[in-house]
RNA sequence: GGAUGGGUGGCUGAGUGGUCGAUAGCGGCGGUCUUGAAAACCGUUGGGCGUUUGCGCGUCCCGGGGGUUCGAAUCCCUCCCCAUCCGCCA
């Protein structure tokens, strides 16, 4: 959600914002809207103010038993009353449209994002550790299928495509990658481990950016009270601080969850068909910062290196990536991807996604913060990224660490969480 | 699923038709006192929109929407949400 008075001021910068993300120049319409809304509110206002002060005499002519002066007023009040409701009604008509336009539209890119149509206008920042060349590199699917613990066509007869069913050594090894990763996030950096709920309302989304505009993303449920499944615990995550006032001295809020994830993945089909890259259900570690805005940038940064960490703890080789101001979610300012190196694939992969989404969120949750001693209040930037994709993990540390015999030797620092087994091996 | 009670300002909680945007307490802020702090005492303290150089003024907001009325936090309808008890269940 936008700023008016912003938009007022400078139509001309927010088309540009606009145009960036793809988009035909939506100030004319949205100042239109605006005007036409504000004029109405102000008619209104003042038949409002001329009723209220009518009625008010009214009550103290009745008081003192006037009755000539209280038919006056009657009369008065009748034809101020006769033109209202035809006012009222084209003004909420022309805000209900207005805040209709505003909720639709994505955020501005930052200054610093580089322009561009789609992902390949992306720009890579950084990169840690050399690819690893593996003779016969296998992908991740033919090596977990091999192993006997990746089991796609089980999960397909109980829930169709898109899904996958992991045992043994596999499903321990998802487990242990979290729980590595929750560890080294609130153990190291700060972030408070939460365990959200997975279903959430309405509003919760709307606070987020995922409805009105993604609904074909998600998957709903149809009781008899209305739910959506979580695409990614940033929803969860976000709206702990919704329609709240923070004190500025508590912030940065920082908050970590492993959760499973559920995406319709509408619109890919055909699209990474084979393997688990892209599930219907994925499990991900999520990080979620809100904070003020001075800090947004520098948190930004902060919490991307975080990620990366996750990275170079297992030792598997990254690239960092702006993206194009084309490629960018709904609600982000500015995004960075870290891509992990796929031997079985011979490319790099997206593994986490961390966004800046400014105030953005937090306007359409009606999150504020105020300064101690301060009466006004502002709102907070909110930031989310993966810490990792828990999946997609999995899958670089087998096609990593893959050996000759088909084996997968276990990552050093998952050691400990995987209950003395260091190599992962054909179950007969 | 059945029954009941509720949704009011940062929080708690009064308020059942006419200066109620709202009593009070807590919290916050300012001050007195104190070497300093605490305590005590005094004062002050909602948000949005519009308008104004400014002081200010107008209007809307007591869960959402609709209605009754000259006038609604208060009455009516409807929807949503929360809590408690019972039943069922992990």
């Amino acid at each position: 959600m936008f700023d008016l008075k912003n938009i007022r001021e400078n139509p001309e910068s927010f088309d540009v914002g606009m145009k960036r993300r793809g988009l035909a120049p939506q100030a004319e319409a949205i100042l239109a809207l605006d005007e036409d809304a504000r004029r109405l509110t102000l008619e209104m206002n003042d038949l409002q103010a001329i009723r209220n002060t009518a009625s008010k005499a009214i009550g103290a002519a009745k008081a003192k038993g006037d009755e000539d002066e209280f038919k006056r007023l009657m009369a008065e009040v009748e034809s101020v009353k006769a033109k209202l409701p035809a006012l009222e009604g084209a003004q909420k008509e022309k805000a209900e449209t207005l805040r209709d336009l505003l909720s639709g539209l994505p955020n501005i890119p930052a200054a610093d994002v580089p322009d561009g149509a789609d992902e390949s206008a992306n720009i890579e920042i950084r990169r840690w550790a050399e690819p690893k060349s593996i003779d016969g590199a296998k992908e991740h699917f033919d090596i977990g299928e091999a192993l006997g613990q990746m089991d796609f066509e089980t999960a397909a007869a109980m829930s169709g495509a898109r899904f996958v069913l992991m045992k043994g050594g596999l499903a321990r090894l998802e487990r242990a990658l979290a729980c590595f990763m929750l560890d080294l996030h609130t153990g190291e950096f700060g972030y408070e481990e939460i365990n959200p709920p997975l279903l959430v309302r309405d509003e919760a989304l709307y606070g987020t950016g995922q409805l009105p505009k993604f609904k074909e993303d998600l998957f709903g449920i149809n009781t008899s009270e209305q739910f959506w499944l979580i695409p990614t615990a940033e929803v969860p995550l976000t709206n702990i601080v919704r329609e709240k006032i923070l004190a500025e001295e508590d912030l940065p809020l920082r908050y970590t969850a492993w959760t499973p994830c559920f995406r319709s993945e509408a619109g890919s089909a055909g699209k990474d068909t084979r393997g688990m890259i892209r599930m219907h259900q994925f499990s991900k570690v999520e990080l979620v910062s809100i904070v003020t805005p001075e800090y947004s940038e520098e948190e930004h940064e902060r919490m991307t290196s975080c990620a990366e960490e996750v990275l170079k703890r297992l030792e598997l080789p990254f690239r960092t990536m702006v993206l194009s101001s084309g490629d960018m979610g709904f609600s982000a300012h500015k995004t960075y991807d870290i891509e992990v190196w796929l031997p079985g694939q011979g490319r790099y992969r997206e593994i986490s996604s961390i966004s800046n989404c400014g105030d953005f969120q937090a306007r359409r949750m009606m999150t504020r913060c105020r300064k101690k001693g301060e009466k006004a209040t502002r709102y907070p930037h909110t930031l989310n990224g993966s810490g990792l994709a828990v999946g997609r993990t999995l899958i670089a540390v087998l096609e990593n660490y893959q050996q000759p015999d088909g084996s997968v030797v276990v990552p050093e620092v998952l050691k400990p969480y995987m209950g003395g087994l260091e190599n992962i091996e054909k179950v007969n």
